[in-house]
RNA sequence: GCAGGUGUUGUGUAGCCUGGUAGCACAAAGGCCUUCCAAGCCUUUAGCCCGGGUUCAAAUCCCGGCACCUGCACCA
């Protein structure tokens, strides 16, 4: 929201602020406060219940050190260097890779390898023709040291693999039917070259991907799309239209069912947070823009004073991350359909056991042994004799009524801590009357479920107040006690940091025993008995109002 | 990584050029007052990014480092 300062509030009242402060801090390092911790604790709640009520939809959590092996089988690790390389004399900087690749030259990705080359074809700048540096590498994923001389480990650079390479694990759970999706909350590590914009662009951070599976016979989610919220959706090919999920499907925009579904999804999840929908868009990847192995993109992009930022990516990704686990590990990562029954004649050639026993009683171990070995011919007692003449053929019946396939992988990727910027974006609001800053957001994430507030520390009113918070805590409410200052100043307190509900003790609670409950954003307020409260807040009768 | 800019209590900032007690506002804590939307008064807590140099004296000038911000480049 523009006038207000997102990172200025956020840092004074707890909700998030730069990592490592009392040492001058580190860029791309965020901490969430008392305030943050829990609203992204609400919020990361609120994803589950939208992906988990969909029924075909389990939890994974898995480690964020990962086996390189698993990196090398998913590419990363092939990225993992970026070898850059700079003009001494106008300080372009390019990519050491591309420009040897450039010169029709097989590229080694070793930094001498590439220094010597660039050196020996004698590329200049492309731009003034200057003298190039020296190739420097920037490594992208934080690498994990283990001891001397064994092979490094990696933070992942996305949740995703853990849910790739277990998924048998997964398949059996569902009782080897597909669709099914498996969801991950967690942290994500990638060395970015120069982190900036507060909670944008971070070098570790708060991801929650869903990996869909599917057969590529049937690319069909188990329920439709979405036809109640409409978006702009951006094609690649600049074409600009309003549509909802379903709509998008059904006209061609876009191609895969379960895609725009997963977009449904997202819009439901948007707007239970407190996302403004119509600041939301889903651009669709370019052509060149794609990553290698998919087919189709969607980003989710809302609109926040940095501008339209990607806050989900919703990626085909075929059946590249199988296909390659399964060729770097030998192992079985298939699902398989049901076809319609047949039998096949498979005819196979066996070893003749008695016909051997009886021409050669004394030998046949060593015949058996030598056939077994694949050997054609064996010499016994200077006589050469041909084997294959024990080999009898037999046919078998054998009834095929299912094949192995490739699941194909539908991800939509949520980016918290962009999810929580835009949150915050969208909600902060300045009042009209007084200039002071209110956080509307919805109840569900709101940080705590009310404050409770004496009108003044005294008379009892405190010490009333104060039986109140205890006994809420007792019930479980996510409660705050605060007596100090004036009741206004505490009002506008917790409006800034999203809690909706104050109540208020005052002069009639000790004569009645009812309380007033102050709604954060129409600031009205009304009476209810102390004994109502637990089911006031639980009933949330403001919500949506 | 390059270029530019910046670093002063919890937050926002003044002071720096021209060296001499570090100031203001808000926030916070204690008190007085106050019967519902950041009231007032008194009191208090708390700061010059780090290191070195120049100087009688450095927040201020010089050197080095670190960090952050913006742009460019890079990047999921």
């Amino acid at each position: 929201m523009k006038g207000v300062d997102q990172e200025e509030i956020a840092r004074r009242r707890g909700i998030y602020f730069q990592g490592f402060g009392i040492y001058g801090g580190l860029s791309g390092l965020f901490d969430f406060g008392p305030y943050g911790s829990r609203m992204k604790d609400k919020i990361v709640r609120t994803w589950k219940e939208t992906m988990l009520s969909e029924g075909n939809i389990a939890e994974f959590d898995g480690t964020t050190i990962t086996h390189t092996q698993v990196l090398k089988a998913s590419g990363h690790y092939d990225r993992f260097f970026d070898f850059s390389v700079e003009c001494k004399k106008c300080g372009t900087k390019y990519r050491a890779d591309d420009l040897v690749e450039k010169r029709g030259v097989k590229v080694t990705l070793d930094r001498d390898w590439l220094q010597s080359k660039i050196t020996e074809l004698g590329i200049k700048c492309e731009k003034c023709n200057g003298d190039l540096g020296e190739v420097k590498i920037q490594k992208l994923m934080f690498q994990v040291d283990q001891e001397e001389g064994s092979e490094p480990l990696f933070l992942r650079p996305e949740t995703a693999q853990g849910m790739f390479i277990n998924f048998k694990e997964y398949y059996r759970f569902f009782r080897e039917k597909l669709p099914f999706a498996i969801i991950t909350v967690g942290r994500g590590y990638r060395n970015e070259i120069s982190p900036r914009r507060a909670l944008y662009r971070l070098r570790e951070f708060n991801m929650m991907e869903c990996e869909s599976f599917f057969d590529p016979e049937n690319e069909t989610w188990v329920h439709d799309p979405e036809d109640s919220i409409a978006v702009t959706f951006l094609t690649n090919e600049g074409k600009e239209m309003k549509a909802t999920p379903k709509d998008a499907y059904e006209k061609g925009i876009v191609k895969s069912h379960p895609m725009a579904y997963f977009m449904g999804l997202a819009l439901r999840f948007y707007s239970a947070v407190g996302i403004d929908i119509g600041r939301i868009r889903f651009r669709q990847h370019r052509k060149e823009e794609l990553s290698h192995y998919s087919s189709e993109t969607w980003d989710a992009e809302s609109l926040t004073d940095l501008g339209w930022i990607e806050i989900t990516g919703i990626a085909h990704r075929g059946t590249f991350d199988l296909t390659n686990h399964i060729k770097a590990s030998g192992k079985d990562l298939y699902a398989q359909r049901v076809i319609p029954r047949k039998e096949v004649i498979e005819k196979k050639k066996e070893i003749d056991y008695q016909t051997i026993k009886a021409e050669f009683p004394k030998q046949s171990s060593k015949i058996i042994a030598a056939m077994k070995d694949g050997a054609s011919s064996l010499s016994i007692e200077g006589k050469n004799i041909d084997l294959r003449r024990f080999l009898v053929e037999k046919e078998e019946k054998v009834v095929v009524d299912r094949e192995n396939f490739i699941p194909v992988v539908i991800e939509p990727a949520f980016g918290l801590d962009r999810i929580i910027y835009t949150i915050l974006d969208h909600n902060l609001s300045v009042r009209e009357d007084s200039g002071y800053v209110c956080l509307k957001i919805p109840y569900s994430i709101s940080p705590y479920d009310a404050a409770i507030l004496p009108l003044m520390a005294k008379d009892g009113l405190d010490v009333k107040a104060n039986s109140i918070f205890e006994n809420l805590l007792k019930q479980k409410f996510s409660v705050l006690y605060d007596d100090s200052g004036s009741i206004g100043k505490r009002y506008s307190r917790y409006d800034e940091v999203g809690i909706l509900y104050c109540i208020t003790v005052d002069y009639d609670t000790l004569k009645n025993g009812d309380v007033t409950i102050r709604h954060r954003d129409t600031r009205v307020q009304i009476r209810i008995k102390i004994d109502e409260i637990p089911d006031y807040l639980g009933r949330n009768p403001w919500n949506g109002k």
